[in-house]
RNA sequence: GGGCCGGUAGCUCAGUGGUAGAGCAUCUGACUUUUAAUCAGAGGGUCGCGGGUUCGAGACCCGCCCGGCUCACCA
């Protein structure tokens, strides 16, 4: 038998020891007067003397995270939404059935505790306990208590212990509530109704990317998970809904990397009569409220960096291939719109892709600050309305922020026809082997048809903006559960059978 | 998919071919304001898995599994 299994079996066993002190092992309702968080905002201020004078009473609950026993005494940090306050036991301060409660306690036991608060003499803020009670079980060992839980395997496959044995992960996914929380207030304020259109579509759209596909039995059809919601979000414009959004997971089949996970969350809105001219002022005042709502501030630490979301650069895809080029020599404007320039430069089939391409590899990464590109070639931009200047461009624009892309947004193509040619030039593109080309869709063709307002869209990664606002490295640190290969047998089936066995 | 790195006690990690280690955790004892509590003692290992080289492998070689970083792909 394992030393796991061992300790299992101990922590097991004592589960009949607490019920004969009368205490059910896995507890009952527990109403607290105040939560550790907020008895740490409230009295952290508080002076050992002014404690002492009011000797404020307080019921907590929370996760035994240390244990120091000295006798007849001891002290336990209690964890709660991953903040911590520590309990004084003394045995004069409680009934014997407690003491001898308390003296069973192992640690990542659940626990109840009535006092009053006052500071230790070493100036700590505690709980005098002076009653305790029984809450939940743990029978597994915790990590260890100075390093917490390091191993990133464990830490992404048992989020739960992550979350218990390290603190800060808690706020990460807090500051991730935040941000959706902003985005879905300040949108609902100027007028966006929320929407959920399909996540298993029987044509995919609206992105290029390879979807996962599934099978519904009883129509006995193959569906794809949707790899974005762009072109049903598009069928309630035309229905006249003017603006909508939704906030949702999209799912491509691609490769996992530190910023990118098979299904992420999207945030994608349309807004009637707008174009991407707006929608680049809105930008800057979403993202801006977003930082202040998430961080307090609109100066965002990231790594070294610090990314101001105060204001928004902005160039067009050409500029950025002048300002950012990595040669010694820059190219010229005149340059970077020859064709043949463009073409000398990439081994791509088209000028436009060869821009992008060019763009891609000398600028992106050098894209730290927040910025808007803007003015994306034709080829790449399928459902984007052509520039009226220059009909090789589109009026699309992207966000960059820390060298990765956040957001992507342009003035949506209404027209049906010149939809159909996209649609066409992009089936050219898969029978030449592009697997994420578009598929032709004809209903939303005939949605079109109808006639959709002039209208601006875009779509912002969730999970990359929550990256930089907590400054996570790794998308799978802002996911809670990020996607890995099954881990197979386990087996505490076979070690709970075996313990309650005996 | 390619390259690089990692997998040793529950956790965090040492261990460069010669008897598998430390700290924390666990167990026993002492201790009524400690805080990485302290003190005395004890138990605990499929060295990721499978082959190979060797008198001898945790270490070297080959294959595989799992993970991380990175490149490709992508948002």
């Amino acid at each position: 038998m394992s030393v796991e299994q061992e300790l299992f079996d101990q922590r097991f066993s004592r589960i009949r020891e607490i019920e004969a002190l009368g205490y059910r092992p896995y507890g009952q309702r527990f109403e607290a007067s105040v939560t550790i968080p907020e008895i740490l905002a409230g009295y952290t201020p508080k002076t050992a003397e002014e404690l002492e004078a009011a000797q404020p009473r307080v019921r907590i609950a929370g996760r035994i995270m240390t244990v120091r026993r000295m006798g007849k005494a001891g002290f336990m940090h209690l964890q709660q939404s991953g903040e911590r306050l520590q309990v004084y036991i003394k045995k004069d301060a409680i009934n014997e059935t407690e003491f001898q409660l308390y003296q069973l306690l192992d640690l990542g036991d659940v626990i109840g505790a009535d006092g009053y608060l006052f500071r230790t003499r070493t100036g700590e803020l505690s709980v005098h306990v002076d009653s305790l009670t029984f809450l939940s079980k743990n029978l597994m060992g915790l990590p260890e208590k100075y390093h917490g839980l390091e191993d990133v395997e464990i830490r992404y496959r048992q989020r739960y212990l992550d979350l218990i044995a390290n603190p800060d992960v808690q706020k990460v996914f807090q500051t991730r509530a935040a941000v959706v929380r902003s985005f879905r207030r300040q949108l609902e304020a100027k007028g966006f109704t929320e929407v959920e259109t399909p996540m298993m579509q029987s044509l995919y759209g609206g992105a290029a990317a390879r979807p996962f596909v599934t099978h519904h039995n009883t129509l006995d059809v193959d569906l794809y998970l949707r790899i974005a919601p762009e072109l049903y979000l598009k069928r309630l414009i035309a229905g006249g809904m003017e603006r909508v959004f939704e906030i949702n997971r999209n799912f491509r089949n691609e490769g996992v990397s530190t910023r990118h996970n098979p299904e992420f969350t999207m945030l994608e809105f349309y807004q009637s009569y707008a174009d991407y001219r707006d929608l680049m002022d809105l930008t800057a005042e979403l993202l801006r409220q977003v930082a202040i709502d998430a961080t307090g501030g609109t100066v965002v630490p990231f790594g070294e960096l610090e990314l101001d979301f105060g204001k928004m650069r902005r160039y067009t895809m050409r500029e950025a291939v002048c300002e950012f080029w990595k040669g010694p020599v820059k190219p010229t404007m005149d340059e970077v719109k020859d064709p043949a320039w463009l073409q000398s430069h990439s081994q791509k089939a088209t000028a436009g892709e060869c821009l992008v391409d060019i763009f891609e590899r000398h600028c992106e990464e050098a894209l730290i600050q927040p910025t808007i590109i803007h003015e994306y070639p034709v080829e790449v931009s399928p459902l984007a309305k052509q520039n009226a200047d220059d009909p090789t461009m589109t009026d699309r624009f992207e966000i960059f922020a820390a060298g990765m892309e956040i957001g992507n947004a342009f003035t949506e193509l209404n027209d049906p026809n010149e939809q159909r040619r996209r649609f066409e030039m992009q089936l050219a593109m898969k029978e030449k082997g592009d697997e994420e080309a578009h598929q032709m869709d004809e209903d939303y063709l005939r949605a079109l048809c109808y006639g959709m307002p002039p209208t601006g869209g875009e779509g912002i990664g969730i999970d990359r903006v929550t990256m930089l606002m907590t400054n996570s490295k790794s998308i799978r640190d802002v996911i809670l559960f990020p996607l890995l290969r099954p881990e197979g047998e386990i087996g505490i089936a076979d070690w709970l059978r075996e313990a309650s066995a005996k």
